[in-house]
DNA sequence: GAAGATTAAATGCACTTGCATTCGATGCGC
DNA sequence: GCGCATCGAATGCAAGTGCATTTAATCTTC
């Protein structure tokens, strides 16, 4: 299916772009006024959150989060500075890091998550 | 259709940004490698060279890209610094500009879109 | 027609981003 | 075990972004 002519394949394009956009830019905007945290921040502690005993590698963030190798490094930075998470050393390779959530961490996920789904279900509406 | 519980919310925004972040970045790549330009500045390029006379006002360019309205203004400011577009001075409303595609702005878009396309051929298949 | 509200666009500023590089740690070939 | 390629993460830097504000023009109301 969705074979696409040109004209197809642009007008798909556009709407994804136009529906990215829409969410995106809701999403940016509430978690932010209502919690202070962004959407690729909201994502790495959603990942976090759902991952065992809230810590995963720094690479499995910089995979989620569609973000280059140091914005993802930045990202936690900020988290660590916010307090919502911290940085561990791996013992298995010294050379990678665990990023954990903190209680504060898992307290700001929860309460931005029903935000998080509120807005998706508001701007995620209709034909995809 | 698509009603959505919670679960079925998040997978098709996580969709989204997946597929978003995948043609975008190709996008990104091949436009800047090839031709020299953004994805945005190609959006814009791509308006004006559908608009009669490679010419419109500031504001559906903004509507267009988007970007926030600064944002759209340095974009313009871009394009006309790399000799791609002109500013004009709009005599009906003398508040607005006219951006106007120049020829060497008609010939990029011309030279980048063949790229484009051919990205969204590769990138753009399967389920939406 | 003048005063105030509104609009289009530009700009100062702080922040985020990606690229390229760096630094240390692992792994591999021999 | 030694050197060299590779890998994970951090960082300097230039560029792009959004927000808030500014400037100038237009519209509204009286």
């Amino acid at each position: 299916m969705n074979a696409g002519s040109e004209q197809e394949l642009v007008e798909e394009w556009r709407g994804l772009l136009a529906r990215h956009a829409t969410v995106h830019n809701a999403l940016e905007t509430e978690l932010q006024a209502q919690h202070n945290i962004s959407v690729s921040e909201f994502e790495a502690l959603e990942l976090l959150a759902s991952s065992d005993h809230g810590k995963c590698r720094g690479q499995d963030l910089t995979n989620v989060v569609h973000l280059s190798q140091s914005a993802a490094s930045r990202l936690v930075a900020r988290l660590e500075r916010g307090g919502l998470v911290e940085r561990v050393m791996c013992d298995l390779d010294r050379r990678g890091i665990f990023v954990v959530l903190t209680d504060e961490g898992h307290q700001r996920y929860s309460d931005a998550k029903p935000t998080h789904r509120s807005v998706l279900a508001r701007t995620l509406r209709g034909e995809h």
